[in-house]
DNA sequence: AACCTTTATCGTAATATTGCAATATTAAAT
DNA sequence: ATTTAATATTGCAATATTACGATAAAGGTT
């Protein structure tokens, strides 16, 4: 086996899920957090900016924009990553509701 | 290879890095779901309510304790499995200051 | 005690992920 | 046109994940 059961979920289950997974490493992580420290969108040294080889940072960035986390755009010579708003928006709006839902249940619970 | 690199990031990255991960799997988010939406703890069914053998969703609740999303009691027969609050409320701040960047970044970016 | 119920663990097969060297691609610069 | 710089792709090895049947463990029931 190894491979995932996605068509006995929810469509959301499975967004969630699909989003999840693609910040689920401490690299993918730490590109986020790059994209958020830079000013701009041109990130032409986010290789530099890891202890990863070139290609490894590079397949990170694919896998970050296939979730729909990054947007990528060929600017001239380099590519412009940038953040994308949408995608952590639902995240956001996702764990906010999980914590009013705890915060309800906090009653008549453990 | 196929093993992360975990010592070359920052520890918060690699904890965003672990939640997330244990998160991103559909069966994994259908059983927070599922565990939000009874209202006690005791989840004896947690089983009946997946599309997968027991062993699998076994698995699946050994990873999301690990990770620190779960927590599980032995209560009698059974067990006690509960949303853990700590890492959910960690993980909505981390994504509220990821929210709160963007804001700001939004001027001056693509 | 013998049995049932519930959950965990083991073993194993299929597949996915991680990482990098080598190479390819693309566009700007000389 | 050649070189240079930046990013992507390919190919491959090491490891991790997913899933489940078989089996074990532990507590309740008869």
């Amino acid at each position: 086996m190894g491979a995932t059961k996605t068509d006995h979920f929810t469509d959301k289950q499975n967004e969630m899920a699909l989003l999840a997974k693609a910040i689920g490493h401490p690299a993918r992580v730490a590109i986020i957090d790059y994209l958020l420290s830079v000013n701009t969108c041109i990130c032409g040294d986010i290789v530099k900016e890891l202890p990863l080889a070139q290609p490894t940072v590079s397949q990170h960035l694919k896998e970050l924009k296939n979730a729909g986390l990054i947007k990528g755009e060929i600017e001239g010579n380099s590519i412009c990553y940038c953040i994308d708003e949408k995608a952590f928006a639902r995240l956001r709006v996702f764990f906010d509701r999980i914590s009013n839902k705890i915060e309800k249940k906090k009653s008549n619970c453990c």
